[in-house]
DNA sequence: GTAGTCATGTAAGACGTTACATGATTCT
DNA sequence: AGAATCATGTAACGTCTTACATGACTAC
């Protein structure tokens, strides 16, 4: 049920519309499960019913018309509710440590290509989230401690890719050793 | 269709019962999802129907009768072209990390109440996982290939751990911070 | 007597993904 | 001509979680 509460924090921040919701949430590492997920829709009339959120018809002349959503003071309250509960430690799941666990199988050859494989798309993500998080500073702020929690983030994301890269060095590194050994 | 690999890995290593998978997966950080999940069943049902694993009914005098299920060669195949396909980045579900992005509706207190129990959280469980990581050394290892790889998951489990550790220091400073300002 | 281990399984529901339907407009 | 953007939604399927059923045995 986190898709409630990520629909109801981006509506606090200003009222969306589905499509932007659901661009929003495939856009942000944080919360991009579920930006492909069509739930968004449903979960809006959910919560629409739950009298979270209200919504109004926007007709545009050139685009079909969209139902522009906004958060209720109840909507307000029960996100405070959510963030003040108890956290979950993070949920990971990594399909290349569950490789590397069972990389015993595989011939030398075979696990430099699927290290060098994801080392590249690590690095590429990395790069990616990096120039996301310069481009969020750069954008004019509003609120500083806003400002704040979105750049902590950005830099635990950031963290996270760059002690992946750590530890690949690592690995490659062990696994030569054993190699000439 | 993870949990499907995951089991075929681990009756690569020995047969074992739905039961006993259920608890080897239980308690791996790196396959946990799902160790609660009864999905087990019903995959090794699927599998069997692959002809990638076999079973062998064990009747036992004090307890239930179990299905000792093993792998096959094709099962062994499936194994190993699953290594090499290419691998997907890590998916990350973080509770924690999207209250922060709305910590800014927070009051001092809370955000503060918020940090000590993510960081208590994060701390028990770095505890667990490097018990784990010392007690799987000191086992009497066959295979040194299979050690090293064993150990690489590990440490990349603890270094995840000891990086949310350091990014929320990081939070606690700069938010120290901007509250004196 | 209550709970836990051993062992397999079913059922219901929540959650997530992919593909598709509609239909105008704009870009290549 | 084909694809992308804007916009809402449905349908089908797949995955995951929770709770329950059964039943003997063990430990507190």
């Amino acid at each position: 049920m986190s898709i409630k509460f990520a629909i109801l924090g981006l509506l606090c921040r200003e009222p969306l519309s589905g499509y932007d919701l659901k661009k929003r949430i495939a856009e942000s590492a944080a919360l991009y499960w579920s930006g492909n997920n069509n739930q968004i829709y449903k979960t809006l009339v959910q919560l629409h019913g739950e009298e979270l959120v209200t919504y109004e018809v926007m007709h545009q002349d050139e685009f079909p018309a969209k139902k522009v959503y906004a958060i209720t003071a109840e909507g307000t309250a029960a996100l405070k509710d959510w963030l003040v509960s108890p956290p979950e430690l993070p949920e990971i799941r990594d399909d290349f440590l569950i490789r590397i666990a069972w990389a015993d199988l595989l011939e030398a050859g075979q696990l430099g290509d699927l290290i060098d494989q994801y080392e590249e798309e690590v690095g590429v993500r990395l790069l990616m989230e990096r120039e996301k998080a310069r481009r969020k500073l750069a954008e004019g702020q509003k609120d500083a401690r806003q400002a704040l929690f979105e750049r902590l983030v950005g830099e635990n994301i950031v963290s996270f890719f760059e002690n992946e890269l750590k530890w690949l060095q690592k690995v490659r590194q062990e696994v030569g050793r054993q190699e000439v050994e």
